[in-house]
RNA sequence: GAGCCCAUAGCUUAAUUGGAUAAAGCAAUUCCCUUCUAAGGAAUAGACUGUCGGUUCGAUUCCGACUGGGCUCACCA
């Protein structure tokens, strides 16, 4: 890699002033003008050294060669030392990419190069939300960077599929198959088998609130669900199976593909052994007929492990499940946890019990991956639901609006949708809340997921007119100021990429591209691509090409994907 | 009462984890189509980064105290 290069010819500069030549930082500054990489070493020296970093700077640079990859420096006060790339490399480089040699540098998250993401956990009988697509949508986001960054990655999903939401919806579901017919109920499209599911939790929660005798109905069928008894298995089975076909056609939709699905409903009976162990390693404790987790000596809350009736809570079911994860695809270096904050408490809690149970197992493997809600902007809800949004509701809606605005076929149609709200969440940082707006996630007038499939179309219409040649005797001081830029920032891809993986950070991918896509339509715009004479062709036309794949591949790493034609 | 998260242009967000003149999009005003997708591009205007202190060459970023919003703190998942 350059940047290593870099790093290293920086690092003889440093020494060769007699100067201490650690902990030297290379980074791309916010604004290009400032050079391909700078550094601030010189000003850190100056502060330890107690003498004018701007002098210690000018030392370092007279102690480098000007030849490649560097093409200049330039020193600008209090002691930046701007670093230029030569024209040359950056060709060079520009071949690679078109040629599709687009190397990441590597990130592990620990020597074993192996993590476990988990996430999506959706309920079974409950729908496929807003919260969910977020979730999952960032999910694969981050599974992709870590396998491009070169770690394995494991996509594990842990599913709810006990509790008392779904024994109120199998009280009433019955009654209402009775209603429709038994038979008929049997050849309904998935979508609505999930429909009937929910009317039925409607139903069964409305009855629990306000008939006791029904609520002691539904709380032992809550315990038939717990044990998995006979007379509940059946009812309990066929619907949990609606529940899993209805999540793999969302799966499908947003294209993701778990190596391990875990369920709630597997966890119980381990769960007791390891609480009994738990209790007589005195780790957990008795205290008001419960078992819990007395965290206030760790500076954690407090949490009920096995409740008054012997049932163990979902606390309780975590540990199972992190032994599990922890021995099912041999040795983790990580697991990510895609969960929102509302529940950071109880992983701090659990994590704290598991490292507590075997360190070297559980400590420093575990991490609570915290994202914001999703919200409609301007508050806005769903009609139909009540204040639950349905993830097929978004993505309809962006897909309607996309085949009105673009005329688009149904399944260009669908691809865009698809792009367009994962993008909207993925443009921002994480922790924080999304308020998303149909017209903002697919306008090709900002900052959108199909205005960078736009860009990528609009390049292959004009590779698809001529063909990408091998650059000979391309003189590269030719290269004018638009062309650079572009040239410039296709280079940084491969270290964004790293970067992204290591901090956690789709949205550094977005932001990258939509830049890439803007120097790329500006570019488009000013010079003549077919028409320009046979050399500066082939060059505009690698440009054009490394411009395509660098956004597909990007797209790519978010869980994107792109369309040919628009 | 305690803990965690958030606060940046009118709106929605960036800022490479302590760097340079805080960067974009939307909305507003204006300009560019006999053209490779104008489904695009350019320009102008818009911010003492919630408040008050501190740390240092340098703070949107770190520390402390506030204010406002969200979440969590014992048997739901």
């Amino acid at each position: 890699m350059i940047k290593d290069k870099i790093t290293q010819i920086l690092i003889e500069a440093v020494k060769k002033t007699g100067l201490p030549a650690d902990g030297i930082n290379l980074i791309h500054p916010t604004n290009s003008k400032f050079g391909d990489y700078t550094t601030t070493v010189a000003m850190q020296l100056g502060k330890k050294e107690k003498k004018d970093p701007f002098v210690i700077a000018e030392k370092i640079a007279q102690n480098i060669e000007i030849q490649d990859p560097i093409g200049s420096i330039k020193i600008i006060r209090p002691g930046f030392i701007n670093i230029f790339l030569s024209n040359s490399i950056l060709l060079e480089n520009i071949q690679e990419i078109t040629d599709g040699n687009i190397h990441f540098p590597e990130y592990y998250l620990g020597k074993n190069k192996k993590i476990m993401v988990e996430y999506s956990h959706p309920n079974t009988h409950k729908l496929f939300h807003i919260g969910h697509l977020r979730n999952i949508t960032t999910g694969e986001a981050i599974a992709k960077l870590f396998e491009a960054t070169g770690n394995k990655v494991i996509r594990s999903n842990y599913q709810g599929d006990v509790g008392l939401h779904i024994a109120k919806t199998l009280w009433a579901t019955p009654k209402l198959i009775e209603e429709v017919g038994e038979k008929n109920v049997e050849v309904l499209p998935i979508s609505e088998k999930i429909s009937l599911l929910g009317k039925a939790y409607v139903k069964g929660n409305k009855t629990y609130e306000e008939d006791e005798e029904i609520q002691k109905e539904i709380i032992d069928i809550n315990k038939q669900i717990y044990n998995q008894d006979e007379k509940i298995l059946s009812i309990y089975n066929k619907t949990r199976d609606w529940s899993l076909e209805y999540f793999n056609d969302k799966y499908d939709r947003v294209g993701t593909k778990f190596d391990k699905l875990y369920f709630e409903s597997e966890m119980t009976t381990q769960a007791l052994k390891i609480i009994d162990e738990l209790v007589e390693k005195k780790i957990l404790k008795k205290s008001r007929g419960a078992i819990v987790f007395k965290g206030d000596d760790y500076g954690v809350h407090t949490r009920v492990f096995l409740n008054q009736h012997g049932y163990p809570t979902y606390e309780g079911k975590e540990l199972p499940l992190a032994e599990k994860e922890t021995s099912d695809f041999g040795k983790l270096d990580k697991i990510i946890h895609v969960v929102t904050g509302e529940q950071t408490s109880f992983f701090q809690t659990t994590f704290k019990v598991e490292e507590l149970r075997d360190p070297v197992r559980y400590k420093g493997i575990q991490f609570h991956l915290i994202y914001g809600w999703v919200h409609l902007k301007g508050g806005k809800m769903s009609s139909r639901k009540g204040n639950i949004i349905e993830a097929d509701w978004l993505l309809d809606q962006s897909k309607n609006q996309i085949k009105k605005d673009y005329n688009s076929t149904d399944d260009v149609a669908e691809k865009l949708a698809v792009a367009a709200v994962k993008y909207s969440f993925l443009k921002n940082s994480l922790e924080k809340d999304v308020y998303f707006d149909v017209n903002d996630a697919t306008t090709l007038q900002g900052d959108s997921g199909p205005y960078l499939i736009y860009t990528y179309v609009r390049c292959n219409s004009v590779l698809k007119k001529d063909k990408v040649s091998v650059l000979t005797g391309f003189e590269p001081s030719k290269m004018n100021e638009l062309e650079l830029s572009l040239i410039r920032h296709l280079f940084k891809f491969p270290e964004i990429v790293t970067e992204g993986a290591s901090k956690l950070a789709p949205n550094y991918i977005c932001t990258y591209l939509y830049d890439l896509c803007q120097k790329f339509n500006l570019f488009y715009q000013k010079n003549p691509i077919l028409k320009a004479e046979k050399n500066m062709k082939d060059f505009r036309l690698s440009l054009t090409a490394a411009t395509a794949r660098v956004i597909k591949t990007g797209l790519d790493l978010l869980g994107i994907q792109v369309v040919e034609k628009m």
